[in-house]
DNA sequence: AATAAAACTTTACGCGCGTAAGTTTTATGT
DNA sequence: ACATAAAACTTACGCGCGTAAAGTTTTATT
């Protein structure tokens, strides 16, 4: 730095001025900057810059399984618009580990980020860190509520979405049972909740099929239980509500196997839904009917939030954004 | 860091080395060290460590599009593999983006990672941006290949898998056209042109059919132009094999909603096969025929090959390490 | 018990940059 | 032309840690 703002003719205070606010030096000053950028291509470094500053513009996500893509598809909302508003995202993904979620947490503190977005574990997650950890950093989370910790959740209303689909699937045929695994987070038991609330109020008896399998591998998880389910005639319904797509996905395709035919039309036997409306849901065999979660939505406002947040123009109390679902009819019921 | 070394009784200086290597220290000194660790939980800075080290154990990832389910895979084994072989990898995705990508690059410089695992953009690279990143960063480049550029690379055999396919796809039925779009790597040519040879070598006219879209919407170009392919009826044979498996979700999904029936049973009338074995093919509509990279290989290899590099166990020699396909008979073809 | 080797401590400097304080230069108004 | 404020300069220190050098203590060897 010190030999490229000798290049340049001006001094490194100036130039480390420069480039932290290149509005914030004289007209002159800042041309001869530029022209010597041009011929040498000096780039700080970022790691540097954020060891003594107190806010950085670095910005941790952190998402519990990136391979599943409905968080991959939030991440990439959420990079763009950080990397668009002159943020650095920085993303991680804890691989469904406690361990792992942990160590990330503890190394994104010293990244000193501007703020984190958060989709905890849920259940998986180790209460105390995460909740030291919101203490230290500005911090958002999504997708998965834990009950006061961080400065304000984002995600959507289950006890909206799944009473919705509910009330579809007894409006058309059978009133449907619910397919779910143990639960690996809050929304997990929310939708069973709600599920059990819904069929209630309609003096229905809710049935629950518990598929083993406690972690994120939800579409061999519906497989494998699947398969087990239909051969042993588990199944209390010809409709299957399942706790989210993936289980979906993975249920459908035990069913293909087995041969027997999904779908609302009348030569078919089951009908099954899901919820998420997962990147691959419409692409199924047959097409899912789903909830269609507003992604888009979701990490726009998780994003705004924590902006406001990191410049100060949030209250004290904790705020809880819930996006409303809404019903994708496909194929499958 | 002071601070907690007069909590555990030793000096600052063997309190680096203790992090540094917990077995270069005498036993009585590391057991002190981690008593005091038990009650008082500190740990390095990170980002302050590779400050002023020759060599860090960070290790960067850098894909072309995170939101693609084959690269969350790909990248998940290798972060998982660079976990366990205590490394610290951090993930970037370049969206589909130059800038982004030059970008990113750029930032991970200075990060002074120990070693890079790189899959480019491809054509949408800037060539001098990242030769002269391997040029300075220990580099492996993964699935796709920039010629002479980096220390190795890694992938998988197109002029292997694609003849297999067509092999298959002429003894089983009508030869196959090729459907594409405007090639984002050089998976995409060598795969026309693997396509072209293979047809060429049994005597048969090559069909390309090209869709428009120059992005990684593999799913929606495939859906959009595939409509359009259907209505104009400028599908030239009975068979498409379509350049990757997003693109033949998408076009399986016009297909289905044009009323054509895809599969190879008889009362199908068009056959759709892809190449990948996409995490979600198998659960497609119907069962997408395919052929299977070996993700598990593929990620194995390059992190193997990265720290062989980085342990300096690798001659100047640039090696293509490149892995066979394996057709994966379903529904569709 | 003597000796060498290993491990530790103290001291000091450096990484690449942010930032504050005091001083000098430059642009603006009159 | 001079006064004044804004901007830039110089100087100095700090972030959290790595690491080298020199001296001291502990451990292993004979």
């Amino acid at each position: 730095m010190e030999e490229f703002a000798a290049l340049s003719g001006v001094s490194r205070p100036t130039l480390s001025k420069y480039f932290n606010d290149p509005n914030s030096v004289r007209q002159s000053t800042r041309s001869k900057i530029e022209m010597a950028l041009e011929r040498h291509d000096y780039r700080p470094n970022i790691f540097a810059i954020n060891q003594n500053r107190k806010m950085t513009k670095n910005i941790g996500i952190v998402v519990p399984f990136l391979a599943d893509p409905f968080f991959a598809e939030i991440a990439r909302v959420i990079e763009r618009r950080c990397i668009d508003a002159g943020f650095w995202p920085i993303l991680f993904s804890s691989h469904g580990e406690q361990k792992l979620e942990n160590e990330i947490l503890n190394s994104l503190r010293s990244l000193k980020p501007a703020g984190v977005l958060l989709a905890p574990l849920g259940r998986g997650s180790d209460h105390s860190t995460v909740e030291q950890f919101c203490r230290d950093v500005p911090t958002v989370l999504f997708d998965s509520n834990i009950e006061g910790l961080g400065a304000a959740f984002v995600g959507s209303d289950n006890f909206q979405s799944v009473p919705l689909m509910v009330e579809y699937l007894c409006r058309t045929g059978e009133p449907p049972c619910l397919l779910e695994t143990q639960p690996v987070n809050p929304n997990a038991n929310k939708r069973r909740n709600a599920y059990k609330q819904a069929m209630e109020q309609r003096g229905l008896e809710p049935h629950i099929v518990r598929l083993d399998g406690s972690d994120w591998n939800f579409e061999d998880i519906g497989y494998d239980g699947g398969l087990r389910v239909i051969r042993n005639q588990k199944l209390p319904t010809n409709t299957v509500l399942c706790s989210n797509d993936r289980l979906a996905i993975g249920f459908m395709s035990a069913c293909l196997e087995m041969g027997i035919r999904v779908g609302r039309s009348s030569e078919c036997s089951l009908r099954v839904a899901g919820h998420d409306d997962h990147p691959f849901a419409k692409f199924t065999c047959p097409p899912l009917t789903t909830i269609a979660q507003d992604y888009a939505a979701i990490s726009e406002r998780s994003v705004e939030t924590l902006f406001l947040l990191v410049e100060g123009g949030l209250s004290g109390t904790r705020s809880e954004t819930l996006f409303e679902g809404k019903l994708v009819m496909r194929a499958s019921a």
